[in-house]
DNA sequence: CCCGTCAAGTAGCCGG
DNA sequence: CCGGCTACTTGACGGG
């Protein structure tokens, strides 16, 4: 992967406050699969006083770093970047991206569901992510938009089906599958009332 | 404390 | 091979 390191900005809200002098890391862990691109990057953002770029970056979650003070700036991982279990296992992280990011980012989903490498740089670039991030965001929203469209269709076969309902035990079944679906329908299982929970539906 | 959300991890496939 | 994709799963985190 040739990913250009990108400045990042400190999303905790002592920096924000006390407008610290700028720091800025970007982690970069492996991962054990294949080791194929990047995966896991963890970013830490820099923070340019309570400005429009504030508000680009996302909030950092990284082994709990949120909770100790990232003061150390140093290059590939820094120690500070690293939080462990009791266990001794490195901790996940899971960076929140700001209202802004995502609003962005939603725009763009928007008009295009997918992005070309320039294209992808280019958004990476203003709204100071890693192109993972945003490759990661795209997939995971095409996703969620194809689960959300086929939950809707299944509803709408439901209700489609219970127009030829005749008893009350079938009215009453139709609306607690669909209050089922509403609820899960997000989730990869879903309650057949015959049987159990079914992996797949569609 | 349980549960939903969502970024990141994983497996497997495909095209260049 | 490598990078990107889908289709999940995992795990941190926040809200009720």
């Amino acid at each position: 992967m040739s990913e250009t390191v990108k400045p990042l900005t400190s999303f905790f809200i002592e920096d924000i406050l006390s407008i610290k002098e700028k720091t800025r890391l970007n982690v970069r862990c492996s991962s054990s699969h294949k080791s194929k691109e990047g995966y896991a990057q963890w970013n830490n953002q820099q923070h340019d006083q309570v400005s429009h770029s504030a508000e680009l970056c996302a909030k950092h979650t990284a082994f709990g770093a949120r909770k100790d003070s990232i003061a150390s700036s140093s290059s590939s991982i820094p120690d500070a970047m690293k939080s462990f279990t009791s266990a001794g296992k490195q901790k996940r992280s899971r960076a929140a991206f700001s209202h802004l990011q995502v609003l962005e980012l939603e725009t763009k989903f928007n008009h295009q569901k997918y992005l070309s490498a320039p294209e992808r740089a280019n958004l990476a670039n203003t709204l100071r992510l890693t192109e993972t991030q945003i490759k990661i965001w795209f997939q995971n929203r095409r996703y969620k938009t194809k689960r959300k469209q086929q939950a809707t269709e299944y509803c709408k076969n439901l209700f489609q089906k219970s127009e030829g309902l005749n008893t009350e035990d079938d009215l009453v079944r139709a609306s607690l599958l669909t209050t089922l679906y509403k609820t899960y329908q997000f989730r990869p299982y879903v309650y057949d009332f015959n049987r159990t929970w079914t992996p797949t539906l569609w």
